[in-house]
DNA sequence: ACAATTTTGATAGTAATGCTATTATATTTA
DNA sequence: TAAATATAATAGCATTACTATCAAAATTGT
């Protein structure tokens, strides 16, 4: 996970964009830009005529990239998961133990405690605290149906699916593995957001780890309690 | 919980709204025409042009109640986990074991099974839907702090609140029960829009029961794990 | 190196949104 | 029945979410 991997790219459903942003200089300031701006001021008031003016380019330029601010948010997520996943592949590559892999992949899945050279126009960290606050606006409108349909959920459903097959390696019995691998990413998201905004629906304190050791710690509970 | 208790109102803050909706019959078709459009074209697309057009009311006049859109919104859920306690309270009053009352609270908490005709302006099976869909979008942006000092959001962390409790009572060393308990009231609400739109994110069919036993499951099996 | 093509910038424009203001007409209450 | 209040009708304005056009700049093929 060093420099070295310069021609690696994470692939991101066609479907997203107009045309690719990692494809010019133009593109990755979009979404360097957009990173910046939505963490700044938030998804409802970003505009591409204010991410425009923060890029020093013009609100037609972008609208060739993203049909809508709302497929920008897509695009930023769907790499998100992608990044996710990769981090993740890597992490439990060659590792023996199930319980051992599982706990690595929910590490990664769970909270960006890192950056990532490889990609220098994004700011991981960053990037995470938006996927917190905004993600959930990826999906949870009308259009989703049809978003889904273009195959544009496709990184974060297959995320869950690699973390489920491991949860049914290590209890074949399982019932549940979708249902409490998406909970628990939701949920730490939530946590994390909560643990600053809304301290009495979380019992961390902002800033301090925990969240990613109890979701661990309760995968691990529940799996095994159905042996 | 028969129609006979016709002077109950529940108490919902007031920094939320300029004018209670429950004083007049223009606000009761505020908030029944609020819940039927929102769950018709989603919140996005909610303006209050269009709520006038529907109720036969003007733009101007609504906004004399409430002074955007989010603060409808905001109102719709903090009604929503206003109406929630009070079936919570009654549907665990006089229960004596824990454990009984800790499984019927999460029986009202996680779902919506019937109406409240006690409330004729407001069918509670629709506003249950237009929660699960969006009421993340109450919270998930950047005024939060401010409308969290406002008090806005007191009747959700009061929920939160008593059913720690109950967990506290059943084992008082769990050290997490917030946690616990906003992870699987959002998660069930995440779980029946996954059910519908997202299936690959979950394991149960829309339509199924099944995500609210699974939740209580959890929450006895992660309480218990630790006694 | 130069023509052809593609990408970007500059500017304009339109319909819808998110409000506020004003005045007239109902409706309630004193 | 007058006074106060609530609602309707209408207008208007700044911003948003786009689309269109055309010229300048950069890239590409040969």
């Amino acid at each position: 996970m060093d420099g070295l991997y310069a021609n690696l790219r994470l692939q991101v459903n066609e479907n997203i964009y107009l045309k690719n942003p990692e494809s010019s200089d133009l593109g990755q300031r979009i979404i360097s830009g957009s990173i910046e701006l939505i963490s700044e001021i938030g998804f409802e008031r970003f505009t591409f005529r204010k991410l425009a003016a923060a890029i020093s380019s013009t609100e037609a330029s972008i609208y060739r990239y993203f049909e809508s601010k709302h497929k920008l948010l897509l695009y930023l997520t769907a790499w998100y998961w992608a990044w996710v996943q990769y981090r993740m592949l890597f992490a439990t590559a060659n590792v023996e133990s199930a319980e051992d892999r599982l706990k690595r992949a929910l590490d990664v899945a769970l909270e960006v405690k890192e950056v990532d050279i490889q990609f220098p126009h994004i700011d991981e960290q960053k990037l995470y605290r938006l996927v917190v606050a905004e993600s959930s606006k990826a999906y949870l409108n009308k259009q989703v149906d049809e978003i889904n349909d273009q195959g544009v959920y496709t990184s974060y459903k297959d995320l869950v699916e690699l973390i489920s097959k491991i949860i049914l390696e290590i209890n074949p019995n399982y019932k549940y593995p979708h249902m409490l691998v998406s909970t628990v990413i939701e949920g730490s998201n939530h946590q994390h957001f909560f643990a600053q905004h809304l301290p009495r629906l979380t019992d961390v304190v902002c800033g301090e780890s925990g969240i990613t050791e109890y979701y661990q710690e309760m995968v691990l509970t529940l799996i095994k309690a159905e042996l």
